[in-house]
DNA sequence: TCATGTCATTTGGTATACCGTATTTGCCAT
DNA sequence: ATGGCAAATACGGTATACCAAATGACATGA
């Protein structure tokens, strides 16, 4: 035991042992991104036998990968147990994005405390990045900036399991978020939320990163996905 | 379709549709007995052949079972893939009790928005019931008492992706909080800060019960646990 | 024409067999 | 005794077969 110590010491705490992911995780990760893109439109039902031919696998690793994205809440179960690609109500998204600024605020509380200043450089360059992008770009890549800040602040809080229900509503609320940001309205506010957000992290404002994390979700957020919807 | 909806109104809406549980949701059940009453001990091994055998079912809804005790926290994978009993250290548990209390901060601030009087009463009134069991009393009733308190509140919140985690987050929690309820130590501290989160409610005062929520268990729950571990 | 009962089919739930790998065991040389 | 190596074994991952329940189509009768 203190042999593995000495070793794990001399070593480094980062030793590759990425397991390779189980068929399950593969399949969870394919189905993620087909239902996140839409390809699997929500409603949809997901009949086991299909789809563990369609990728190739047996039903069992399939069905593992769909009870993982029940839990986080891209799938859910009928009232006879046949899973379908979840149809959120915007009670329900306005449910979850409560909970993310709550968790979010939790993160950038902790951020202030424990951050390095090197995280909360990457943090702010993030930022800068973000507000760099012309308007005409391509959607996606200022979305894909967007998650990356907000997780980025989720990161340096340095609570794992706060990384890893902050991940779950990620994915729960990443089609409604997607379909939001494609709409302009209420850019220029998002810039301003950003830049408050960032400030206060660079001041170690833990009341004022809260404030600005949870604020910036709950209200903003709702109402752009709100306005997609109703116009789709 | 109107002839159905008619029979609803007749029926009522609280129909029984509760599924029967499948065999993977009640060997969860018993497992989550056994390792919170540690009859399974913190960090044994959880052979998927054994275990099944036991519990009288096949690997499948056993590894099912397992999945979703993993998710819950309980389990946890070491790098080979072999479930163990979970062993949090204190750091993980006071993480854990972080995220606990920004969930349940948030509640306390949506039940001050969206509960009933009903359902205030009936928090106050499971408060009371707490400060009137004798010292000496069986310590289980008492913890019982405190998590069914604290549940009520987040039910009160309304918000049932809330209700879900922070379910989540009491079983991962709860071996912790049942040790560190045996100790006496601040149990007078504990009722006064019970008394402040109800005061709270009842004025419908946001930022009063989510504070009271929060330092309720980020601040006593941490330590008392810290203690309860040292002494063991 | 529509309601209703029946039956074939589909579906999820469960059990079990097989596979590759990780771990343990036990022997042997040192 | 001890360290190393190889066979045996135990374990999780996967595939598949079977079952009961649920669904949907279709025939029948009012």
């Amino acid at each position: 035991m203190i042999d593995s110590l000495d070793l794990r010491a001399l070593v480094g705490d980062e030793a590759p042992l990425s397991r390779r992911p189980s068929l399950a995780e593969e399949a969870a990760d394919s189905l993620r991104e087909m239902i996140l893109l839409e390809k699997l439109p929500p409603g949809m039902a997901l009949p086991e036998r299909d789809l563990s031919e369609i990728l190739g696998i047996s039903r069992t690793p399939l069905r593992e990968a769909i009870r993982l994205l029940e839990i986080e809440g891209l799938v859910e179960y009928s009232a006879t147990r046949r899973p379908r690609v979840a149809d959120p109500s915007l009670e329900e998204l306005t449910h979850c994005l409560m909970v993310q600024g709550a968790l979010e605020g939790l993160a950038g509380r902790q951020a202030c405390l424990h951050a390095s200043d090197a995280e909360l450089a990457g943090i702010a360059a993030l930022n800068r990045e973000m507000t760099e992008i012309p308007e005409e770009a391509d959607p996606l890549q200022a979305f894909r900036l967007d998650m990356a800040f907000h997780c980025a602040i989720v990161k340096a809080a340095g609570n794992p399991p706060l990384i890893e229900t902050h991940r779950q509503y990620n994915a729960r609320l990443w089609r409604a978020r997607f379909v939001s940001s494609k709409w302009r309205l209420g850019r220029e506010k998002k810039r301003s939320n950003h830049r408050e957000i960032v400030d206060a992290l660079l001041a170690r404002d833990q009341a004022g990163a809260e404030a600005a994390l949870r604020g910036h979700l709950a209200v903003d957020a709702v109402a752009h996905y709100a306005a997609a919807i109703q116009a789709r």
